[in-house]
DNA sequence: AGCATTTATCAACGCTTGTTGACTTTTACC
DNA sequence: GGTAAAAGTCAACAAGCGTTGATAAATGCT
C-alpha cells in the first residue's frame, strides 16, 4: 500500500473501492441468510446478488462461517426505559422490537440460521444474555435472566409466526394491535413477582 | 404376492418384515429432522441410523420430501376444555403443550424444518389452523384465528427457546414454573376482549 | 510512461448430496 | 426342492456445494 493512501485512509478521508464491494456482499448475505437460512444460502447465490465473483466473497470474508458472523452482527439498541411507567414498559418494548425487526434483515437472518446452525444459536443466546438481561437489571427487578428468557420466548415467538412462518392472523396484525396484545404480557414477565415454587 | 399372504394381511393377522424397516426409517427420520433440520438431515444419515441402505429409503418413501411429509405427521391431541374453569384454560393448555412437545420428536422436527422449508412451514400453518383454531371456536370466543395465532406465538416461542435454541434460563424451568408464567398469558389471549382499534 | 499494488476473473478441485438401476439374497408358497 | 415375489445390496450418476490458485484487468503513485 502506498504511503499517501495509508495516510488518507487513516484520517478517514477516503474509502477504498473495495469497501463498496464488501458492503454489497454483506447486504446480499443478510438478505439471503434471512430468506433461506444458513445452509440454503449459498455463497454463489450471495455473490450473484452482489453481482461479483464468488471468489471475492472468500477473499473478503475468508469462509462462509465468517461471512455469516459478519452478517449477523446485531445491536438491539434497547433504549433506557427509565422515563416509562412500570405498567407500560412492556408496550414500549414490543414497539421497539417491532421496528427493530422490520428495520433490516439481520435479525431474521440470525433467527433463521440459529434454528439449524449451532454457531448462530450461540450468537442468539448471547444477544439476549448480553443485551436484554443487563437492561432488565437496570430496571431493578429480580431474576433478570429468567425474565429476559420469558421476554425472549414471546418476542421470538412473535417474530417466528409473523416474519418466518407468516401465520396469517399474526402477520396481518397492525403494530398497535400487536402492542395491545403482547405489551401486557411482557409487562407481567418483567414486573410480576416470581411464582411460588412447589 | 401370494394369496394366503394377502388374506393374512387383509385380516390384520400378520405384519410384513418391511413394516419394521418402514418404522425404523420413520423413527430415524424424525430424530434427524428434529436434530438437524430439513437440509442438514441427509437420507444417508437417516439410513445409517436405521441400519439399512439409503436405497431402501427411496424404495419405501419415494424421495426426501415425501419422507419428511410422513415423518412430520402430527396430531396435537388437544383435549376438551369444557370442564376447565375459564381462568385456568391457559394453564391446562400450557401443560398439555409441554407433554406433547416432550413426548416425541415430531414437533421439534416440524419446527426446525419449517423455518427453512416452505412445505414444512405450510404444514405448520395448517397444524394450527386446523387443530387449534377449531378448538377455540368450541370455547365460544370471538376471533378464534387471531387468538389461535397469539397462542401459537407464545407456545412456539417457548418451544424455540427451550428445545431449539436452548436458552439456559428458559430450558431449566420446571413444568410448574412454565405453567405459572405462561398459563395466564394464554388465558388472556383466549378470553380477554379484543383491543379497541385505533 | 512504467510499475507495483489492489481488485476482479476464471477454471477447476474434492466432496457431499439425492436419486437410480442392475444385481443378489431372503422369504413364502406350490 | 423349485420358483416367483419381496427385501436388501451395491456402485454409480449428475448436480451443487465451499474453496483454491493461477491469471488478468484496473488503479494510483512516481
Amino acid at each position: 500500500m502506498k504511503s499517501q493512501q495509508v495516510l488518507a485512509y487513516a484520517l478517514g478521508m477516503a474509502e477504498r473501492k473495495s469497501d463498496r464491494t464488501r458492503a454489497a456482499i454483506l447486504a446480499a448475505a443478510r438478505e439471503r441468510f434471512g430468506a433461506d437460512g444458513y445452509e440454503r444460502a449459498t455463497i454463489r447465490a450471495i455473490a450473484a446478488d452482489a453481482a461479483i465473483d464468488p471468489a471475492m466473497v472468500m477473499r473478503y470474508y475468508g469462509n462462509k462461517e465468517k461471512l455469516f458472523a459478519a452478517a449477523a452482527e446485531f445491536d438491539l439498541r434497547l433504549p433506557d426505559f427509565d422515563g416509562v411507567p412500570r405498567e407500560e414498559v412492556g408496550e414500549a418494548m414490543v414497539r421497539h422490537f417491532l421496528t427493530r425487526w422490520e428495520g433490516d434483515d439481520t435479525l431474521r437472518a440470525l433467527l433463521r440460521a440459529a434454528v439449524t446452525n449451532e454457531v448462530a444459536a450461540e450468537r442468539m443466546r448471547q444477544l439476549f444474555a448480553s443485551q436484554l438481561a443487563p437492561t432488565l437489571r437496570e430496571l431493578a427487578v429480580d431474576a433478570p435472566a429468567v425474565r429476559a428468557g420469558l421476554v425472549a420466548s414471546q418476542a421470538l415467538g412473535l417474530a417466528l409466526c409473523r416474519y418466518i412462518l407468516e401465520i396469517g392472523p399474526i402477520a396481518k396484525l397492525s403494530h398497535d394491535e400487536v402492542v395491545a396484545w403482547l405489551g401486557p404480557t411482557l409487562t407481567r414477565y418483567l414486573t410480576a413477582p416470581l411464582p411460588t415454587q412447589a
